[in-house]
DNA sequence: CAAATCGGTTCAAATAGTGAACCGACGATG
DNA sequence: CATCGTCGGTTCACTATTTGAACCGATTTG
């Protein structure tokens, strides 16, 4: 592990609880020692990647973040391209939608669209999400490559409600199940009232670019509709991997569903777009 | 200059113009041995800062911007607060309005509100700003701690127009009247038919947390009109400055007109909000 | 007011980074 | 179709950076 790995892990500890930290707690949350963790969070901040309060001295996520968060849209417009589709599963299912993308080892929420109802599931933008017992996480564990799986699958895992997922056998038999599928489900199993779906969306390796998902309040998910909206999730996922110039592995079941797709129509960006 | 700093400092390679960069090009631009900059960008890679093209190896922004972005708007939120007083001066300008913001040794600009005018100015959000070319680069030169305008002054500066200001006599000459003033001023400096009005919105310790600057089509800029939009710009720094539960210093000569505040109305955030 | 904790500094010891040389693969160029 | 240049990536002796226990003065807490 270089001192760059371990100045960039000091980032994680950063969440929407935790929002900022002093130069002690960091050095033991992170385990590494006081002047280490000084001179990391040093050379972070002088690339703007964190800030001092200056009352508080404590530190918080920088500036620099608003920046490359806009090149690398710019770079890979991911959100732009992939918001049409999600507004179209929101309004075919009227529940929440939402969008998760895997990268620096978490799973985190990049777009939402509540759902219409009264009672809604509500997603904070920006949530991480445990792989083990969400709807995305389990998707994104059963579509990723199994070297990839297996990392994540010899972690330990939490357990959220009663019908959390927690053993590794029942993980890869759940896991099974979806690869045969085409989506994951979680019944109550992050929140206790929430029931989602999810799809995989692949990139041009065949690898998962991101996760697709329906929440809704579980009481209203009964086996019926659960089974309409992942048929819609599934057809629509797979046109987004489409519009993305990508195309689903062989394997993937809802592959066979190219037939119909019936042409996308993403918008380019939302002029009113905040950030 | 730690190695942290360096790998972060690789990540300032990209740009709008420039999103992909191979390895030996990394090299090159950083000036380092390309075994170090390969260990670094794995590190970079690891953290998802970076991605690799599967097809071409080059490197490219990661998705882990995406996640930190949306954490750092929830720790801090600039662009939702400030987005409310850049309308209002555009809707009393009727021209584009943005607001720009200095991290990670650049000043790059995170919120564009466009002019509803038949010719206007388009600037690209995200876009980095020169210092001595533009009317932001200038404001946030002239109200920033002496010590910190010293480091960017003893810097070559760029000329792109006739009337770039290059020469370090004629820049603090014109900070001096800034300063004094309030507001700065750039004509068809940056750009040969733009002049641009900006402002400092003060942070909580004194320093510029943001410019908020009017930018027009140069020939519409008359000295009434110039004169016009910056008292306008001025008067909502200062109540965007009172908003974030800062004062302006009491050297900042727009700070007496305290008394037209009138009550700011942010609103929390656009629900349908890009990213 | 004493004890604990804070952010930050110091410096010898230990560890991690460096860079020239080298590798096979690929794409132009003659 | 052989050559040359460049690509991404690897290796390893040399060297420079990181580490962490001890220590500092300033706050905070009991």
């Amino acid at each position: 592990m270089t001192t760059v790995d371990k100045a960039l892990s000091l980032l994680d500890h950063f969440s929407n609880e935790q929002t900022e930290i002093g130069l002690s707690a960091f050095a033991r949350l992170a385990g590494y020692d006081k002047s280490a963790v000084l001179r990391m969070l040093s050379a972070l901040g002088r690339a703007g990647f964190v800030e001092q309060d200056p009352q508080s001295r404590k530190y918080r996520l920088g500036g620099a973040f608003l920046r490359f968060a806009r090149l690398r849209e710019a770079t890979f417009p991911l959100i732009d391209l992939l918001r049409p589709f999600a507004m179209r599963l929101n309004e075919a299912t009227s529940e929440t939608v939402h969008i998760s993308h895997f990268a620096g080892s978490r799973l985190s929420t990049i777009l939402v669209i509540d759902s219409p109802r009264t009672t809604r599931v509500h997603v904070n933008r920006g949530m991480t999400l445990p792989l083990n017992a969400t709807a995305s996480g389990l998707c994104w564990l059963a579509f990723s490559a199994p070297d990839i799986r297996e990392d994540h699958l010899s972690a330990t895992q939490a357990q959220y409600q009663e019908g959390t997922l927690t053993d590794r056998a029942s993980i890869e038999a759940h896991l099974e199940g979806f690869q045969a599928t085409g989506y994951s489900l979680a019944e109550r199993s992050f929140d206790s009232d929430v029931t989602s779906v999810a799809v995989p969306i692949f990139g041009m390796r065949g690898e998962v670019l991101a996760c697709l998902s329906v929440a809704a309040v579980a009481s209203r998910m009964t086996p019926e509709i659960i089974e309409r909206n992942s048929q819609l999730a599934v057809q629509i996922a797979v046109e987004a991997t489409f519009a993305l110039g990508a195309t689903p592995p062989s394997t993937y079941p809802g592959a066979t569903s190219r037939s119909t797709y019936s042409g996308a129509t993403p918008r380019p960006s939302s002029p009113e777009g905040s950030d």
